[in-house]
RNA sequence: GGGCAAGUGGCGGAAUUGGUAUACGCGCUGGUCUUAGAAACCAGUGCCGAAAGGCUUAAGAGUUCGAGUCUCUUCUUGCCCA
């Protein structure tokens, strides 16, 4: 049989995708963006099956009328580079766009409907110059600061660390015991959007639950209140934070965290020096330090009790203390918190239960754990009987009443750290004056530019080591000055390029306002759950600062719809000597066994795990482009799971797609090749109604992103095809279907559909079908017929009969049987749909 | 420990508002073609049963004419937070 050559109508469609221009001018407007790739090398599966997801809907939406925006760049800063260039003795810059070029050209190997004409890299200097105008923007709106905090400090390295990059108290690269330094570091303000970052929420409707709920708990709104203890004999007063202020009258202890101002009296005591060094080796995690034996440094110190006059609550420096929530100090009520019972149980101090818990009968010393639901207040003089919020509530009061404290919202929320001592990234546009003042850069000296010949061999920030690059002029002032060393998070690179998409040849600004305010919101938006926090909180930042900075901008939130795509994943494989081994490295024996290729020795076949190159149980999209052709290799990616959930990679699985589109080319040679048909009226009609709600459900599956449905109905559609081309329908009227079907499949399958259109002559290639609402009238449904709830039969009728109607029908039915002799006591009808006899 | 999902054949999975459970694909079995294999094509494929028929959506209960879908309990898995 004929068969279509892949290779050949790839190049030659391609070659027409090359900036691909989806608009629609008369159309809605609708922008389509898939989370840009860091260029780390060759593309991977994970990258295929979110670019085929986007452009699915990019192409979809183009053929429905849609003005359709699809662009695509590269988030081109980070420190792999800076490693890679260090390993092979590259630069980074050279290293990034080699690696471009090779990723650019396996993107097109797909089909991508992408407007190349668009593509930007956050590592050019024309984008980074306006993220450092951005970020002098923010600076003079006040969304900028510069603090002292703590930091993960990799003493290997010399640099800081994310806490992700923080694994077991050690540096992820270096594997050093990372260390707790105090840094003078650049923030984004972003708690100052706490709320609206929270409320917002609520408005994105097009977003996954999940991810909505996961940033809630994130920014985690909390109320509690500030509260006064004075200590004794001295005239300070220590000021903590409690979210449990009900359970006042349990606390038996005052913990503070290490870095808590009362601590300076210890200045030069050496037990708390070592305390202190035991403490910076837990790392700043809320779970490293919740995992954390807890550990405690008695002060010696006592406070007063605010209701029990006399009484003296003894305060300890403990390990499980933020200094950075709160105010570093908290009261410690053993038994309704589980790290306060730790840490008395430890050092032997009381537990006093105050709130009831009906079931658990021990109490104080003789309690295992903590009690932390809710219940009735007891021991707590004037708050007995009350519930734990009518508690809180009434306590609450009382302290603002006695002016010793007062209501507190609290976020869990931190602002946004953006420094890091690294090349790679965009300078921070900030100098230092010789007076200690720091001061943005005049906006006309931008951008600063990263010294193409940093050294990265030597250890520490290769911008700080730089014989000159630091070394400036104040323009205003004339007088000398250095630059800022630290470069930019790059999160921050990520964090509004979609609105330079919408202009990216702009050099005079970020972005065109109008055409932002054309294009954005992105309609939608498609991406990995892995930045369901991070990127996506701090894109939603910055359209907020950005509409501070910029009252022209007519929206607050970037992101519409989101789609969130599930890991392409592959079975592991390990050798005798536990070495990971590719799969391309060992053949299956049999379902759970396998061999090594090279020496035949057997294989441990391990779980199927998401596609890591340190695993290395990867599949190169391009070997398999190059096998099977780019539509069965995007067929693939779609059809075996939702969108939304994992997909196990099968090379069987992407050799039977390519089988299928094969047959589907042949299907449509078939019908070119045949003369002239006999056509029966009443076989085309109902052929055509078939067709028309094929159309529709693949329409509703695609809509709904569905994917794979809407591939398993491509199949049907298929079946039900090639089955009718033996039946009496006329070639025009099959010509005129199979162009529906092949405009169906084209945003699936880009380079078969159009290679088949063109066959077809068809001359509107991106023109959805219409949906025939008539035939999906006229079409006939199947009734089902059931006695005391059991289907009986089924029968394939007119659509809106009513019950005394189906009644006649049902005597000729395999159902009948059943009603013979027996009393018929109920009718269950629903039209169009059942009937259900229910008889004695 | 807390929160949120999810559990359907040998496997991936499908199933508008509760209305034919197992679509579609993989795998497997048989067949056609072939010297043989591969490819291609055709047919079969949840379980029990000779058949009629009965059973089946992690387990158990409940609501309903009717439950994969709703409610409760239990178990298991995954994710996030701690």
């Amino acid at each position: 049989m004929e068969r279509v050559n892949f290779q050949v109508i790839e190049k030659k469609w391609q070659a027409k995708f090359i900036s691909a221009k989806l608009h629609n001018k008369k159309g809605k407007k609708f922008y389509c963006l898939e989370m840009f790739p860091y260029p780390s090398g060759k593309i991977h599966m994970g990258h295929v099956r979110n670019y085929t997801i986007g452009d699915v809907i990019a192409r979809y939406k183009y053929m429905k009328g849609f003005d359709v925006l699809h662009p695509m760049g590269w988030d081109a800063f980070g420190l792999p580079a800076e490693n890679a260039a260090r390993l092979n003795n590259l630069r980074p810059k050279d290293w990034t766009q080699k690696n471009i070029k090779t990723m650019k050209d396996q993107l097109k190997m797909l089909g991508l409907s992408i407007d190349w004409d668009l593509e930007i890299s956050t590592c050019d200097e024309s984008y980074y110059k306006h993220q450092q105008e951005l970020f002098i923007d923010f600076y003079n709106q006040g969304l900028v600061s510069r603090k002292e905090t703590y930091v993960n400090w990799d003493p290997v390295e010399k640099t800081v660390l994310a806490n992700e990059q923080v694994i077991n108290g050690k540096g992820w690269r270096s594997n050093a015991v990372v260390e707790r330094k105090k840094l003078s570091q650049w923030f984004f303000n972003i708690t100052q959007f706490s709320n609206e970052l929270l409320e917002d929420l609520e408005k994105l409707t097009g977003w996954p639950d999940k991810v909505r709920l996961m940033q809630k708990n994130w920014i985690g709104k909390s109320f509690g209140c500030e509260l006064n203890f004075k200590i004794i004999e001295s005239d300070k007063v220590l000021k903590i934070f409690t979210t449990r202020p009900d359970t006042i009258f349990g606390a038996t202890f005052i913990a503070v965290s290490v870095d808590h101002e009362i601590c300076g009296i210890f200045n030069k005591n050496k037990d708390f020096e070592k305390f202190k060094n035991e403490c910076s080796k837990i790392g700043t995690t809320e779970e490293a330090l919740a995992n954390a034996d807890k550990l405690g440094f008695n002060t010696n110190l006592f406070a007063e009790h605010p209701f029990i006059k006399g009484k003296k609550i003894p305060i300890y420096v403990a390990n499980f203390v933020l200094m950075d929530y709160g105010n570093g100090a908290i009261f410690g009520c053993p038994a309704h918190d589980q790290r306060d019972f730790d840490f008395a149980k430890k050092y032997k101090l009381p537990i006093i239960k105050v709130v009831s818990d009906k079931d658990h009968l021990n109490n104080g010393d003789k309690m295992v754990e903590a009690f932390t639901g809710s219940g009735s207040m007891i021991n707590s003089e004037f708050l007995n009987n009350l519930d734990i919020n009518e508690a809180k509530k009434n306590i609450i009061e009382k302290i603002e009443k006695m002016k010793i404290g007062k209501k507190q919202t609290l976020f869990r929320l931190k602002d946004w750290g953006i420094s890091r001592q690294r090349y790679w990234g965009c300078p921070i546009p900030m100098i230092y004056l010789e007076d200690g003042s720091v001061v943005p850069v005049d906006k006309s000296e931008l951008p600063i530019k990263l010294p193409y010949d940093a050294d990265l061999k030597s250890s520490g920030n290769p911008l700080e080591n730089h014989p000159s690059w630091k070394k400036t002029i104040h323009k205003k002032t004339g007088k000398p000055a250095t630059r800022e060393t630290d470069t930019l998070d790059t999160f921050v690179d990520s964090s509004w390029y979609f609105l330079r998409f919408c202009s990216p040849k702009n050099i005079n600004a970020p972005f065109d306002e109008e055409k932002v305010n054309y294009w954005m919101p992105v309609d939608q938006y498609i991406g990995g759950i892995e930045h369901a926090i991070l990127h996506l909180l701090y894109s939603r930042f910055f359209m907020k600062g950005i509409k501070k900075c910029n009252n022209k901008i007519k929206y607050s939130e970037p992101f519409k719809n989101l789609f969130t795509q599930g890991m392409v994943c592959h079975e592991t494989y390990k050798d005798q000597n536990n070495n990971w081994l590719y799969p391309d490295e060992i053949e299956k024996t049999s379902e759970k066994k396998a061999i090594k290729k090279s020496d035949g020795s057997s294989v441990k076949v391990g779980s199927s795990e998401s596609m890591s190159k340190s695993k290395k149980n990867t599949i190169d999209p391009e070997v398999m482009i190059k096998q099977h052709g780019a539509d069965a290799v995007r067929w693939f990616v779609l059809s075996d799971s939702p969108p939304e959930k994992d997909v196990q990679w099968s090379n069987s699985g992407v050799a039977s797609s390519n089988k299928f589109l094969q047959r589907l080319w042949s299907l449509n040679q078939k019908i070119l090749s045949f003369s002239k048909k006999i056509n029966d009226p009443k076989e085309e009609k109902k052929f055509i109604i078939s067709i028309d709600q094929y159309v529709f459900k693949i329409d509703t599956a695609i809509n709904n992103f569905h994917l794979n449905v809407a591939i398993a109905l491509f199949y049907e559609v298929y079946k039900y095809f090639n089955d009718s081309c033996q039946l009496n329908i006329g070639k025009e009227t099959l010509i005129s279907n199979i162009t529906k079907i092949m405009k169906l499949i084209m945003p699936f399958a880009p380079h078969l559909a159009s290679e088949c259109l063109s066959n077809l002559n068809c001359k509107d290639f991106n023109e959805w079908p219409k949906i025939n609402k008539k035939s999906l009238e006229h079409a006939k449904i199947n009734m089902v017929i059931q006695i005391n709830g059991k289907t009986r039969d089924v029968i394939n009728i007119k659509r809106d009969l009513e019950e005394k109607e189906i009644e006649k029908l049902v005597i000729s039915t395999k159902a009948n049987k059943y009603l013979t002799g027996k009393k018929v006591v109920k009718t269950i009808f629903i039209k169009n749909k059942i009937v259900n006899y229910i008889i004695k």
